[in-house]
DNA sequence: GCCCACCCGTAC
DNA sequence: GACGTACGGGTGGGCC
């Protein structure tokens, strides 16, 4: 680190279009738009957390027009006037930044950027060392050995090197640069058809735009037509580019001091736009408003439990919530209930503490006694926040819960499945402004964490009465929103809520998984490992881990000097493994390093990792299903995840025979036949895809015959191949660039291929264009029973991030209806289950497919049943056709 | 020792 | 940059 003194010049105005676009809608409840606010704000905070800086300047353009205007009446005419929604936030941010201490410019006549690139050189001058923090690319053009970016929002930093690696050129060249590549939204003109590549090889050819001119004539083809067009103009393009150093200014970099934070200030500030986790920082324990009165006591006396049971008896609805020793319930110990009636008044029913001075508490076994008809009457309607934990917990102590009608977890899911995280601390910040106590605050966290039966039982009923008091104030908050909007009461109603029984009963049955079996592989893949590494260090000429994609990457492309073909995100050359695939064809150490992952892979998190998650207790794997994680309406499955067991290759294959059942059952798997597709051909109501699924044929060697203008019959495998990759790639939003990269096309290629397609299936195109429409319109995109997709990036103005909305948008529609039906499914089957009561229970749900555990002889009735309700499960134009296959493992069940 | 970002790979 | 939705392992760096 540099012992010279920093500073840091902030381009607020930069900052403050990036933000606006980026978090548009949001607002506090009194429908000021506070977006661009809390995006600069919070940059501001980071700034100022990470670098601590002591000199530093937050610079903002003038109002009005600039020099560039004299120059060029054109100089930012594509532009709209600054919106209403962001021109009312520029005071406040400017506010803010004089209350967190920070000196504010703002030159008249001068832009930012000028004031940025005056002060960057005089720092200079001055010996101070300066960064920069923009989202702008032009500032590029001020790098030096002293003078550095940072982009504040996403942490990217970049000094000379990273100019050059970005641009290709100096940043002395930037200003030519960007002269001849022109720019749209200052709309300086540039050089036609002249992108980063063609400026850079230019510049790097003649060095600068003198350089660029005097060869004009040396350029061939369209582009030195357009280049020697524009060379009259180029002058003004790099007049307009280059950033000003010699404004006039009072100020020094000297001048530019941090001062105090005006503490009172900022917190009424953010209490008027309700910046609460800010706000909660700052306040450190206090609660973000004036908490209201609470009343929270424990139970720990027959009489006063006889009180509550008389109460609970008489209230339309109550929260309850269990307190526990494990997150994993089906390993849990419970150690206390909570309930709550009236909000404000809770209760806590200790029965576990243990700790040396623990007060006498109530017996477990008998209160829970008294609890179950309550607890298990499906006409008490009941309420909780992620209900199936707790009901998994009571399960254990054989209390079935029934009537858990309300969860405050899935009516936050089902409002805004994206909206926010689900977990009771945030929506009581959320919804409530309130901050609840967390977990951490009474059991610590790491090493020192104790179990919540070594929690005081005066500090538990504080924090368990809170949790059931919470979920109740949510669940009032939440229902009356979900009530606004019919269809989403409905998926709430018929989807969600029933199923919570259906994944409680999946998770408590859990699945039979042979650890011998599993151990058996692992010392196989152990031994092949082995012998795979010795030879890897023998190609690689040292020994190196394997493991290790960043050593890998060393000695792959720095050592042995082999082609980067793509690099990651980060600007790292990739190892992934369509990469070593490709080099896998010249070079021997690639395909090693491709077989290794793949067997380590397999070792790690299956063969070794499935054996060591099976419950003692149980002898059976429980995972568990998430239902308000996946945007789409999809689930989830955790601990251990059960929806990535390995089906592609033969080696993977094997893990699935280690899922068996038990002697004298099988195991069934019924998966739905291209289940997306159809509800795609559905949605769109494309003529030639509809009758493709309505005559039974292969979809894919369908789609290969219209692409491919070949007779169905002839179709060939790379045709098939194909065309499936493009049946998926469309459901996906893939481009005809994904495309041409998964199937090793060239990208014209590729978009023929598209294109026919399009031709082809007219119906596909129509519903894409509709779904970006509507995602625009809306915000929000639908699943065929009425669940909502909230997009909030739909109309950022960062393309990236709009486009990756847009993909969202297209495959949210297939995707999350597709899980709405699987639902349903699932809810009429168990349904079937509990009532006709075959020797037979549901113990996976794979996304498309549910898995059962069967008794021999129940095997034709229960498959019989099950196909019959999942093709029901929806009405489609097409046909929802279910495959069904059984043996004595999963593997053999496919 | 704990936490987190990153890279990579598994599923549908 | 370029294909949507997830979960999780290993590495490596920062922090305590």
């Amino acid at each position: 680190m540099s012992k010279k003194p920093t500073l840091y010049l902030v381009d607020g105005s930069s900052y403050l279009y990036r933000a606006f676009h980026a978090l548009p809608n949001l607002g506090n409840s009194r429908g000021e738009p506070t977006g661009a606010l809390l995006g600069v704000a919070n940059m501001l905070r980071r700034l100022l957390k990470e670098e601590d800086p002591k000199h530093i300047a937050v610079v903002f353009d003038a109002k009005g027009p600039t020099f560039r205007h004299e120059i060029y009446p054109d100089y930012k005419a594509n532009r709209p006037p600054m919106p209403a929604d962001l021109r009312k936030q520029v005071e406040a941010i400017h506010d803010f930044t004089r209350l967190l201490g920070l000196p504010l410019l703002q030159v008249d006549g001068v832009e930012a950027d000028d004031v940025i690139g005056t002060l960057a050189r005089r720092t200079e001058a001055d010996g101070f060392e300066c960064v920069i923090s923009t989202g702008d690319k032009d500032m590029a053009q001020l790098v030096s050995d002293t003078t550095t970016l940072t982009n504040t929002m996403t942490g990217v930093d970049t000094d000379r090197e990273g100019v050059r690696e970005k641009f290709g050129v100096e940043p002395e060249q930037i200003v030519d640069f960007l002269a001849l590549t022109g720019d749209k939204s200052d709309n300086i003109p540039g050089v036609e058809k002249c992108g980063p590549k063609t400026a850079a090889k230019w510049l790097n050819a003649w060095q600068d735009l003198d350089g660029v001119v005097d060869h004009a004539g040396e350029v061939g083809g369209k582009i030195g037509e357009y280049l020697r067009e524009a060379l009259e103009q180029l002058p003004l393009s790099q007049e307009l580019a280059r950033i000003r150093c010699d404004v006039e200014l009072d100020a020094g970099p000297k001048d530019l001091q941090r001062g105090e934070v005006d503490q009172d200030s900022l917190m009424q500030a953010l209490r008027r736009y309700e910046f609460n986790s800010w706000l909660e920082e700052l306040a450190g324990t206090a609660s973000v408003s004036e908490a209201p009165e609470t009343e929270y006591s424990a139970i720990t006396t027959s009489v006063q439990l006889d009180a509550l049971i008389t109460e609970l008896e008489r209230a339309e609805l109550f929260a309850f919530d269990t307190e526990t020793t494990s997150l994993d319930a089906m390993q849990a110990e419970l150690v206390g209930i909570s309930v709550c009636i009236d909000p404000g008044r809770a209760h806590y029913v200790p029965l576990g503490h243990d700790y040396p001075g623990a007060p006498s508490q109530l017996d477990r076994e008998e209160t829970l006694e008294r609890l179950r008809p309550l607890l298990e009457d499906p006409d008490r309607p009941k309420c909780g926040q992620h209900i199936k934990y707790d009901m998994n917990v009571l399960s254990l102590y054989d209390i079935f819960v029934r009537g858990a009608s309300f969860d405050t977890m899935l009516e936050s899911y089902v409002l805004n499945s994206t909206g926010s995280r689900h977990d009771m601390d945030s929506l009581a910040l959320k919804y409530l402004g309130l901050r609840t106590t967390k977990y951490e605050d009474i059991c610590g966290k790491g090493a020192k964490q104790i179990s919540f039966s070594e929690v005081e039982v005066e500090k538990a009923t504080d924090y368990a009465a809170e949790d059931a008091d919470i979920t109740l104030k949510l669940h009032r908050r939440l229902w009356p929103e979900l009530e606004a909007v019919p269809n989403l009461q409905i998926v709430f109603e018929e989807i969600e809520r029933p199923l919570i029984p259906v994944l409680a009963r999946m998770e408590q049955t859990g699945v039979l998984i042979d650890g011998e079996q599993l151990a058996a592989q692992s010392r196989e893949l152990a031994k092949q490992i082995e012998e795979l590494e010795a030879a890897a260090h023998k190609a690689a000429e040292q020994p190196f881990n394997l493991g290790s994609p960043k050593q890998l990457q060393e000695i792959l492309f720095e050592k042995q000097g082999l082609p980067v073909i793509r690099k990651t995100p980060k600007g790292q050359p990739s190892t992934a493994e369509d990469v070593l695939q490709e080099l896998a064809a010249d070079y021997e150490l690639p395909q090693l390093v491709l077989k290794y992952r793949s067997l380590s892979k397999l070792k790690s998190t299956y063969t070794d990792k499935l054996p060591q998650q099976i419950n003692p207790r149980t002898g059976r794997v429980h995972t568990s299903y998430h239902q308000a994680v996946a945007a789409t309406g999809r689930l989830s499955s955790s601990d251990p995840n059960l929806q990535n067991i390995p089906i592609r290759t033969p080696q993977g294959r094997r893990i699935r025979e280690a899922f068996v059942a038990p002697p004298g059952s099988l195991v069934m798997a019924c998966d739905y036949s291209q289940i997306e597709l159809r509800i795609m051909a559905h949605l769109s109501g494309d003529k030639g895809l509809l009758k493709a699924f309505r005559d039974g044929v292969d979809v894919h060697r369908a789609t290969a015959g219209e692409v491919f203008d070949v007779p169905y019959d002839t179709v060939n495998s790379d045709q098939r191949r194909a065309a499936k990759a493009i049946n998926f790639g469309l459901m996906y939003g893939m481009s005809a660039f994904g495309l041409a990269r998964q199937l090793n096309l060239s990208r014209g290629e590729a978009q023929v291929y598209m294109d026919t397609y399009f031709e082809r299936y007219p119906g596909v195109q129509g519903f894409m264009e509709r779904t970006r429409e509507t995602a625009r319109e809306n915000g929000y995109v639908e699943t065929l029973f009425g669940r909502r997709l909230y997009l909030p990036d739909i109309k950022a103005s960062n393309m990236q991030r709009r486009q990756a909305s847009e993909r969202a948008a297209i495959n949210a529609p297939m995707q999350g209806s597709a899980a709405d039906i699987i639902k349903r499914a699932m809810i009429t089957v168990d349904d079937w289950l509990q009532t006709e009561k075959p020797d037979a229970r549901l113990v996976m749900q794979v996304h498309d497919e549910l898995v059962f555990e069967v008794a021999e002889n129940a095997l034709e009735e229960l498959r019989d049943a099950v196909e019959q309700r999942m093709s029901a499960a929806a009405e489609l134009d097409v046909p929802l056709v279910v495959d069904t296959g059984h043996g004595k493992d999963w593997d053999t069940a496919h």
